[in-house]
DNA sequence: GTCTATAAGCCGATAGAC
DNA sequence: GTCTATCGGCTTATAGAC
């Protein structure tokens, strides 16, 4: 397949993303220039807009990503039923899933002030049906019996609080692994909430 | 007193400090210049530089003096030696106190990368300072036996990520009242660690 | 203490050559 | 698809008049 020199879309576009990504988490996104996104990709400024229309599309691009990859990892994920264990089954994927991407992660918590209002409704919507999968397990066990709680709306933003806590102190190198971390997040969770 | 006309420093200072404070919590450090916050005052922007070195000091100061305000409250606050109470005071003291500041709070913890290594530094200890309160009544009331905590660092972050959560999304108008809300928090917390 | 004017430089985005 | 050059406007901070 002949290709005009200076030709890279299929490898330029990821970097592009790659580069944005790591610079937005670091710096913040109204700190970070396109013409420090070009340096860190190895290109012009002007050649990023053969990929973006603007620097808020590369934003919002990030962002509505991340949360599709969350809202689908999770749809995967949840094969449990039963209260108890969908519960241990969101907490452990709620660690793993943000552990493993915390650039991703700050910048959908950090940056949200920095959308346009459009942009701003789209990702909440998203970030809101994340926390609805939450609630619906707490009214779930609430109704059964099997889960003691005062109110199941400020217990999910308790939890999910809690859990994402996590991506600020947590590092690899750390003092305890990721697994267990999972099982002292279960620990606690599970004596929050289960009757 | 004889003064200047247009000599107003005793009101400059601290209007100053307040736009700039609601500037940067609504838009971020980064997004927020000089003008808007001169604008905000009423003055010119020249006139700022009467009252601070450059911008960088503004931000710092809003936020070693929250830490401050925090650190000298909390430590008027806490009277409790018994592990149980000293806890349910901790918890009800984080909620009232975060929720009357929220601009200064969410400052406090978004634009920490926007600190110079030396501020980041010094605001980075006070925080610690405060986790490490929280931490020695969990590790008091676990050598007692009144707490059952697998973790007490965890269980210290896992704490005040929930209750520093509770910023996101309490409003005065909202359903429940601050100290509806207290007395869900510490039902939790007290389910979470109390054997 | 506040003002106006200015320095020196970076910003996002675009036009047109190749 | 990437480059160079450029537009118009914004930035922090300072100098000097009042």
């Amino acid at each position: 397949m002949a290709r005009t020199a200076g030709s890279h879309s299929a490898l330029t576009a990821p970097r592009i993303r790659e580069a944005a990504q790591a610079l937005f988490a670091q710096h913040g996104y109204a700190a970070v220039s396109m013409r420090q996104i070009a340096a860190e990709v190895g290109v012009q400024v002007g050649a990023l807009y053969n990929y973006t229309s603007d620097k808020q599309s590369l934003l919002f691009d990030l962002m509505s990503s991340h949360l599709d990859d969350l809202l689908s990892a999770r749809a995967e994920d949840q094969t449990e039923a039963d209260p108890v264990q969908a519960l241990e089954q969101f907490t452990r994927f709620h660690i793993r899933f943000h552990a493993r991407r915390p650039d991703a992660v700050f910048i959908a918590y950090m940056e949200l002030r920095n959308l346009t209002p459009e942009n701003f409704a789209t990702i909440e919507a998203m970030r809101r049906r994340y926390e609805d999968g939450l609630s619906a397990i707490l009214r779930d066990g609430q109704a059964q019996g099997a889960f003691r709680i005062q109110d199941a709306r400020v217990a999910t933003m308790a939890i999910i609080a809690m859990l994402t806590g996590v991506n600020t102190w947590f590092r690899k190198t750390g003092r305890l692994s990721l697994s267990e971390v999972e099982e002292i997040y279960w620990g606690m969770i599970r004596r929050l909430v289960v009757a």
